[in-house]
DNA sequence: CGCCAATTTGACTGACTTCAACTTGCGTGG
DNA sequence: CCACGCAAGTTGAAGTCAGTCAAATTGGCG
């Protein structure tokens, strides 16, 4: 475990309730950031802006950290949630396509772009490794689309729920604790939602006996099951495609 | 120009209103497909299922193709849509993440994957083109989750006639034509809004003189600029980061 | 212990959906 | 070539889920 190797994963992982793994392992990664030196960002701080140059790789190692698209009126959506682990800046080729903010305090080590390039050309198992991370990013955009689009508000915060315990490892039927390392606001901008509504779900949730929240951060997932029911991951259908008039009753 | 050294691209672009060139250029991948006898898919026909292993990489090489994630209960989203020199198949690994149907009559050429992966292993250029490729996809997944989450109908339906437009090549001021080779319900699915809700978005554009439509499928962009701006691409800001309790004021 | 931002709850509004009827125009066959 | 049939698209009326505005509550932090 990579964790083992660094204490920082192992302690924002208690911390948060993130433990290792995380979806790409840092793993094929972790080595050519040794050595360096960690940077600490405050919470709220910023990383990088959307557009700008993407001089260094940042693999984070503790702390989580948002990838934040805007709108000029300020209307703005997390794109996705970056956790220990994880690398940023590979996605994004030359320039940043979104603005990235520490949401908790956060330690990440920064590795010069040119290093990071020469050593992914150099070694297969890096690029395919690599490849893998890039299609991961896009297919959970796109499963993360389904969801801005086709689903309702407690569908989506239950996946979202349902996903924060997958990080954790616990795919278990008992109740599973989570910590949720952000707040209300982020995680409606992360799910098409006001806060608002993000409250009142989760309220209704736990009316529903399928999670007990506690201390606001603080979460019991009662019934896994109920929760991936209305998350409802994409079905694959079998037999031939529907035809293009059949298509919305299945 | 790739579609002179293949009269079906051409084609297609003259029928759909989609020229090229499309945003991934066929033309670092094109000359692996070359000598492949294409393949001919009715409208409405399926490609690939979710789930199912990738066995060819595809070159479209006319009409357009549309990938789609369903759930269950049989509401579907629509990923994206497929135009003529694109290529599927590298951004799904070894399963099809999301299904295939042909939204037009297609015509596509399959390279077994065995010969794909051989060429890209063996060629720096030809992977740089599939990275870029892919940041491509995982790019055009996050600004339209943008979309879903936090834009009204008019606004998601003023980008996606912006983006059809794009196609085209046309970018100036004055009405520029295009042609929608998918229906309104494909749309919809695309876009996250109903059927019902495209046909009346549609009409009040049109009352607002922003497009005049023709025969359903066809239309004229009259304002390009008020367009542009309800579409309003994602905002870089200057500046720090905004502190997470601003971050809905701007 | 007290301050204050974050969160929760309440009342009301509105954008989009749903259900349903009507219209259009493509494609087919006489 | 034209009429017919029917799917695709449009419009209307009513409903609903989530958004907005506002007030009350909580709990982390100094």
């Amino acid at each position: 475990m990579y964790a083992l190797s660094h204490p920082l994963l192992l302690d924002t992982a208690l911390r948060t309730g993130i433990a290792l793994p995380s979806p790409y392992p840092a793993k094929p990664f972790a080595h050519l950031f040794a050595g360096i030196p960690p940077r600490a960002l405050a919470a709220g701080e910023g990383l990088a802006w959307e557009g700008s140059p993407v001089e260094n790789v940042h693999l984070v190692m503790s702390g989580v950290i948002r990838s934040v698209r805007y709108l000029r009126d300020g209307r703005r959506m997390i794109t996705r949630f970056i956790y220990p682990g994880d690398v940023v800046g590979p996605a994004d080729g030359a320039m940043y396509r979104s603005t990235l903010e520490a949401v908790t305090r956060a330690q990440l080590v920064a590795l010069p772009r040119a290093r990071w390039d020469h050593a992914i050309a150099g070694s297969p198992e890096l690029r395919d490794a690599l490849f893998a991370m890039l299609r991961d990013v896009a297919d959970s955009a796109q499963r993360h689309a389904v969801l801005l689009g086709r689903q309702t508000a407690e569908e989506r915060l239950a996946a979202f729920l349902l996903g924060i315990a997958r990080r954790v490892g616990e795919g278990g039927k008992g109740p599973v604790q989570i910590v949720l390392p952000m707040g209300r606001q982020d995680i409606a901008d992360h799910m098409g939602l006001t806060l608002e509504t993000v409250c009142r779900t989760f309220t209704a949730c736990q009316r529903l006996r399928l999670i007990r929240v506690w201390r606001r951060r603080h979460m019991w997932l009662l019934d896994m099951d109920a929760l991936a029911g209305l998350a409802g991951a994409t079905a694959p259908r079998d037999g031939r495609g529907a035809s293009q008039r059949t298509a919305r009753c299945v």
